[in-house]
DNA sequence: TCAGTTGTAAGCATAAATATTACAACTGAC
DNA sequence: GTCAGTTGTAATATTTATGCTTACAACTGA
């Protein structure tokens, strides 16, 4: 399978809470998991690295998360790179030991790796492209056609 | 972490492999894992799946690999699909039971779903661009500064 | 002071990848 | 026809990452 890992998804969707909920409720960590049906340790984890890359600010004691910036200057690729904490950052992994007495195993890397980083670079850019301002965008379409 | 296995590159490596050695000598599982220095077990199965991909053949018995069309026209997503059995091909994977009783909850797939398909296909057109010709071409190069 | 919350550690369960052993079925050369 | 070499596949083990859960210290605001 070897699928990105829920932690993105997931930190949209408490993005899409913090959107819709923010100003009314105090978005918790119990209130996230709630939403998610996501154990609440886990959601305080993401919250956590969301925090450390600056993307959110949460109170501690008092309980709570917020966006730290403006949503437009909020990225899928900064959400990405906060909860996806790949060695390197690297997509695809490769096979550790090749052969360095092969002609084709001790050049694989030199073959492979610009092609797999020109593939890697397509798929963040759309990433990038991308902003919370959008999802409040949607999640607020989606909403008032519930409502209506 | 959650990568992109590495059956991929592998696949890729095995294909680097046929291009190189294949006029020469049979390229063997055992052959292959030598190479890669992957237990040949393991290549059987990656060849079983490009074989079932119908992108090379595989000589029973007496044994062997070939590709089984043209160069150009074997592209490196057609390898990531024939290797990579995510069940609906699915990049992202998403947290299974978001709550139905949240308004997010119940509209997280409206809003994310064709954000995330969106990414997944820019990087599956960018997959689609390289193709084994590409690889071959990248693979003599690499080699013949060897020899000089 | 205290109820509610965050941050974090520790242990467990699950799932996927890869390694490994084993062996039946097959093929081509002799 | 035999046989060495090979593929296809099953079964098991190991490793690694994920996510769940319990527990609790530290913190905050009322």
């Amino acid at each position: 399978m070897m699928q990105i890992s829920s932690r993105f998804t997931l930190a949209v969707h408490i993005f899409a809470c913090i959107d819709t909920f923010g100003n009314e409720y105090k978005v918790t960590s119990d209130f996230l998991s709630k939403s998610t049906n996501v154990n609440p340790v886990i959601i305080r984890k993401i919250l956590g690295q969301l925090k450390g890359a600056g993307l959110l600010k949460v109170t501690r004691g008092a309980g709570g998360a917020a966006a730290a910036r403006p949503l437009h200057e909020i990225t899928f690729l900064d959400i990405y790179r906060a909860v996806e904490c790949i060695e390197g950052g690297e997509l695809f992994h490769f096979h550790e030991n090749p052969n360095p007495a092969c002609p084709v195993g001790m050049n694989i890397h030199f073959i492979l790796d610009d092609k797999l980083l020109r593939i890697q670079n397509a798929m963040e850019k759309e990433l990038a492209s991308i902003t919370l301002a959008d999802l409040k965008k949607d999640t607020e379409k989606y909403l008032n056609q519930e409502t209506m």
